[in-house]
DNA sequence: GACTTTAGTTTACTTTGCAAACTATTTCTA
DNA sequence: TAGAAATAGTTTGCAAAGTAAACTAAAGTC
């Protein structure tokens, strides 16, 4: 049987089948290390310059804060990971990488190349660079649109209570 | 605090992104429908000319077999859709819309066409049908490539307990 | 000093994916 | 044509991740 040839899928539908082929490939590339998943967050604690909180990573990638409660802790454990008290402000939890972590980043930006090499190939070099500056853009304007989050229901709420 | 400027993260996680936020914004325009998902297998089943079992749902979709049970059963039960018996073929469960699955089959197209026109705005013409050659190049240079299936893994397994 | 906000945690529940074992059919083949 | 293999779907068990609510501890505010 033929496989995901649907013309008149919702838009956000490709996106996740890309994103679940991306990462598929991209866990292939990198088997010989003990990690399937949470590359994006190594990175982004690679690529920082400043102090990292779990919020930032949160805000940042869209996980959910509770999930990243469990993240944290299995990276922790699994020695990717320290997470420390930030000086200045015992609430928040600074996020670090260990030796361990550090090591394997060269590992994942060079998977993360090649795959998009490979994701890329037969298409022109100014295509690409078209082809993510749309892709900016439409994030941009999803975002702006009025999603599935609760904020303002949830402000919308506590104001009724104190009005009522 | 400012969300999602990471331009350093890998192009599934913007896919991933992009994905959650399109159907944040399409749940939200449907949310007077009691179906806050599954858009998607209703479309494939209005727009396919023949019969439709379980099986092509999830190949089309690329949605796991035994959560395609759990989610017809869910359609099933909310009256958008019937399982019938193949007739010359009784393995295969022959999905349809029902009447109720039919009626709300031009609010979501509308409701997609809308998000579509709101994510692209400020898009040219010719710029959007280029994004989306592109998108459709790399879906399938990421398909060819090896992801995380296990086919060729438990194929050989078999013939390994076959040979020994 | 009381009140509020913030960062993170915990718990409980839901959805989804993966794997394995299973049933009921159909097809293949020796 | 009988037995083996393949196919479509189901069930169960488990793990990952999102959502919601209640909670702790630490800051900030009036």
């Amino acid at each position: 049987m033929k496989n995901g040839d649907c013309p008149d899928m919702p838009l956000g539908r490709h996106f996740a089948v890309l994103a679940k082929f991306y990462y598929g490939a991209l866990t292939n590339k990198l088997n010989h290390i003990d990690l399937d998943r949470y590359y994006s967050i190594l990175l982004l604690l690679s690529n920082s310059t400043e102090p990292v909180t779990q919020q930032m990573i949160s805000c940042k990638l869209y996980i959910d804060k509770t999930s990243m409660v469990r993240i944290i802790d299995n990276l922790v454990e699994k020695h990717y990971l320290k997470r420390e008290a930030k000086p200045g402000d015992r609430r928040c939890h600074q996020i670090e990488l260990t030796d361990k972590g550090r090591s394997i980043i060269p590992q994942i930006e060079e998977a993360i190349n090649e795959l998009n090499n490979q994701m890329m190939q037969d298409i022109s070099h100014t295509d690409r660079e078209k082809f993510l500056h749309v892709l900016a853009v439409i994030s941009r304007n999803l975002q702006e649109l009025p999603g599935d989050e609760i904020e303002f229901e949830y402000q919308k709420k506590k104001s009724n209570i104190i009005n009522s």
